[in-house]
DNA sequence: AGGTTCCCTGTTAGCGTTAACATCGATTGA
DNA sequence: TCAATCGATGTTAACGCTAACAGGGAACCT
């Protein structure tokens, strides 16, 4: 156990001469030692750590990032802070960064607007951050925050590849988990699979939708009605009791763009009288914590947010190591079948 | 607009002398403009920042770090950083702390143990932070973190005031909470009201059920029955069957110790054939966003987590202006009415 | 034996700020 | 009128580390 009380008792905390002195060597020589750099001896590798444990000795990173010009430090900015999807983003992208020994220095936005995401960059530049992961739901952030990057390293945590920005990005395949719901729909025996989306201009939502859309093209189905809402829960209420009210005939099954407005449609659904999932299945996306307890039990998509945020960051560890960027790396999501979604009512 | 453009076109970034050279004037005085320090003629400090802006120049952080021996960063180390508390405040936190000008860097624990808590501290301690907040849910995490805190400058976010640590502490008051819920019930003419309790190690579990028994003496109420579970959905629906099994006769309510574990309850009450509010009432404690749409909508109580984290930051930014420690501030949570919680039925 | 190589270690010189002290002209007071 | 004061600025020295280069032995080759 290091005695850390040697170096609480003195006035100031050991510097690496106080440890070079001890241990006998140059401070050069413990720099060396501390890095893992090569050719010290073992004999005095060991004096050189013995010493360090004896004064508690630490070494000053803000004198290191100024030498080196490497702070060991990452930024991430994150935009819909309180969003499952990027609230769990960001505590994998810490976990993962951590591990390789990088801290992370979290901005979040309040606003949605590009001065504060200039703002929450130019944060990240001045502090000298050695990359920065964007997490950039929509073309809006995408654009902003590629604007005040510049040429800094840095990834996109984002489902648009494209762009005129030259970073690499990572996500979810958000369409493909769309196609997972509408396809499984379909073979509980769907026909007329209805979509409540969300805000038009999330790259989630559109990805969302686009999957529903394409899997129906695929499976030879009609678009069922689409009805556009927000992420949250009162919407998919609201959309399911509109839903009912409409002239036509429901649709058999719903896909719902995110868990929280499933919620919301499960109990809209529920006050017009329909079960869930006999009159109606529906299907949600994101697996939030408690769905699994909903009446009845939410089928889902799950995104594994732990793979997405070590993968976010380990492209941003190889744009930091020079290697170039352009990739997009699209991770599968999976389907959670529970009991909301079931076979499709016969006809009446 | 700052001319970013200059400093992009040259190799390396300006220094604060490029930017004296180009005012004519030494670059302490730039260093006095930039630090807002007196004594600089106002024509002055005009040049010297239009200087700036021109070579859009921006300070090294590590230089002003090293040379100051002041970081301008807040460490947070975070233990149950996937639950809705924790991550809130994290992020509020964030928010309160970038306003002044600081910045976070975050450390979350994935395995509760004294080894993690001590190196996510010194983590902090090596990069040099100005102070630490650490969100310790359990007497564990506190102990540990206040070991390896020593005397650096810091504030815990917890619900235990006691201790030997010499911290200021904040927390909402999850005991107030509880007896709000309660008191609520009572109102209702609820007679036999229940608890589903969280772990028992967990501080604000152990408020809560504090807060439930304390309302009933108060009230001069029996306590109803006590079933202990863990803070997720399926916890409480388990524990619903398991009360609906028992031979007693079945209490009118129930105070869950989490929205999550609500969400299970009013699941497994429906299975055991239950009609909430009509037959048992439920209340539960959180207001994590969707619960407004459970069927029925859940009645909870509410934790301002922007008023804690704020707080928090208070706190901390006090202790490294060396203000004496030892304070703890309490915040009032808010009962939220939802239609879960009935009158009690009419003995039957 | 003398050069060459290879390990290992030390020396020196920054990195870009802020802190502390020095300077110097203009103002003030006696 | 001369010292004392004050306001505005410059000069120098850290801050604690890493990078780059400079040795100096021992081992290896010829």
């Amino acid at each position: 156990m290091p005695s850390r009380g040697v170096a609480e008792a003195q006035a100031r905390p050991p510097v690496m001469a106080d440890v070079a002195r001890l241990a006998g060597v140059s401070h050069q020589t413990v720099s060396r030692v501390l890095n893992g750099f090569s050719w010290v001896s073992e004999p005095t590798r060991q004096r050189v750590l013995a010493a360090v444990d004896h004064l508690g000795y630490r070494r000053n990173m803000a004198a290191r990032a100024l030498a080196s010009n490497r702070s060991n430090v990452i930024g991430v900015v994150v935009v819909n802070p309180n969003l499952f999807g990027p609230s769990g983003a960001l505590l994998a992208i810490e976990q993962a960064a951590r591990k390789a020994g990088y801290w992370v220095s979290v901005a979040s936005l309040p606003k949605v607007d590009a001065d504060h995401m200039a703002a929450s960059v130019d944060h990240f530049r001045d502090q000298g951050v050695d990359g920065t992961v964007v997490i950039a739901p929509n073309q809006w952030a995408l654009d902003a925050s590629a604007k005040a990057l510049g040429g800094c390293p840095a990834v996109m945590l984002t489902a648009n590849p494209g762009g005129d920005h030259s970073f690499p990005t990572v996500d979810v395949d958000h369409e493909l988990g769309a196609r997972l719901a509408v396809q499984h729909l379909a073979s509980l025996g769907h026909r007329d699979i209805a979509h409540f989306a969300g805000p038009s201009i999330e790259f989630h939502a559109q990805r969302r939708e686009r999957g529903w859309r394409a899997a129906l093209e695929e499976l030879d189905l009609e678009p069922g009605p689409l009805l556009r809402g927000s992420w949250e829960a009162h919407s998919g209420y609201e959309l399911a009791r509109r839903l009912c009210e409409r002239e036509a005939p429901l649709p058999t099954a719903v896909f719902v763009a995110n868990d929280q407005a499933a919620i919301g449609a499960l109990r809209g659904f529920a006050a017009a009288g329909l079960r869930v999932p006999e009159d109606i299945s529906v299907v949600g996306f994101d697996d939030v914590p408690g769905v699994g307890q909903l009446r009845p039990p939410l089928s889902t998509v799950r995104q594994d947010l732990t793979e997405l945020g070590g993968k976010a960051f380990d492209l941003l560890l190889g744009v930091i190591g020079g290697k170039e960027a352009g990739e997009h790396v699209a991770l599968a999501p999976r389907l959670v079948v529970r009991e909301s979604s079931g076979a499709a009512p016969t006809a009446g």
